[in-house]
DNA sequence: TCTATGTATGTAATATCATAACACGTCAAG
DNA sequence: CTTGACGTGTTATGATATTACATACATAGA
């Protein structure tokens, strides 16, 4: 679960790990990991990459769920309510979080080549981005930093 | 044309400091502020904040432009190539910048109680991301960093 | 057990944001 | 004058997201 989406990797340990994890926190919190829920929750994490509602409505839809908008959005917005999973918004799309549980807030690297999505750690960059909010006196409530580049595969491939 | 938008000003300082350095930049560069283009950009001077493209075509309309949505979106993505306007991400919209010409790659501050939209510096904080970025291989080409959060009067009101 | 309540799901309709494709007008270079 | 680049206008369509209402389902009192 602490893995490197840019390079080869088991990923069934990094999902596994995500699932199991999910569980034991909603456990805990009383929140409930429905089917739906669940399986949307296991299609993010099939990539690491980011999914629009609408992808991830077909293949609900494909497995005879609902197959109308708020099916999706609402099993999406439970995850991104519960920590599960987080909005792209350059994307308008969603990704699994890979590291549920833990506080962060994290910075999205996003791959031009090969469109995976990786969470970096980013204490340094909120803490510069509070900073530079308070010298214009405002009080960050939530951000979102996403980068879009190249990995380091799709850089040498270039 | 550095003020601070979060508090009280003249605001025609702000924004006739922009119009002419942007006529300047494009006379130089020999793009065309042509009325759609200029007018937009008025538009979006009126305010600190950030404006849809919807919002955006139905002024023009009103003063006699065309009323179909390409126009506003042509004359803005004319302005956010030009580096005359920014795209808002977390708002689907956009906003004037107010610091054209200069290379920058801001922090948008986006005040929940007034949406008033600012500008930070944000050296500092594209330093933490890119090196953030780095640890993984990434290499940053674009990025969005925009907080959400509360200006100083809205805090004191709350 | 039997309701009552809150929560989750399903569906229809609609709202909002964005682009593709094509037609027309203008203007300057050749 | 013709050509070609560019800007504008319009139609049509695509992509993303929400509102409103109906139905099912769990579970906690009575
Ligand atoms: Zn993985
Ligand atoms: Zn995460
Ligand atoms: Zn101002
Ligand atoms: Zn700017």
């Amino acid at each position: 679960m602490d893995p490197q989406p840019f390079h080869d990797h088991d990923h069934h340990l990094c999902s596994d790990a995500v699932m199991s994890q999910a569980e034991a926190m909603l456990t805990a919190s009383g929140a409930r990991l429905t089917p739906v829920r669940r399986r949307v929750l296991e299609i993010l994490l099939e990539q690491h990459r980011a999914m629009g509602a609408y992808d991830v409505l077909q293949r609900l839809a494909a497995e005879g769920f609902g197959n109308q908008p708020p099916v999706a959005y609402r099993a999406l917005d439970f995850l991104v309510e519960q920590g599960l999973a987080h909005r792209i918004q350059r994307l308008n799309a969603f990704t699994a979080c890979m590291h549920p549980g833990e506080a962060h807030a994290p910075a999205f690297l996003i791959c031009q080549g090969c469109n995976t999505v990786a969470e970096a750690p980013a204490a340094p960059v909120r803490a510069a981005l509070e900073s530079a909010a308070a010298d214009l006196g405002f009080t960050v409530e939530r951000a979102s930093v996403e980068a879009l580049g190249l990995c380091p595969a799709c850089r040498e491939a270039s």
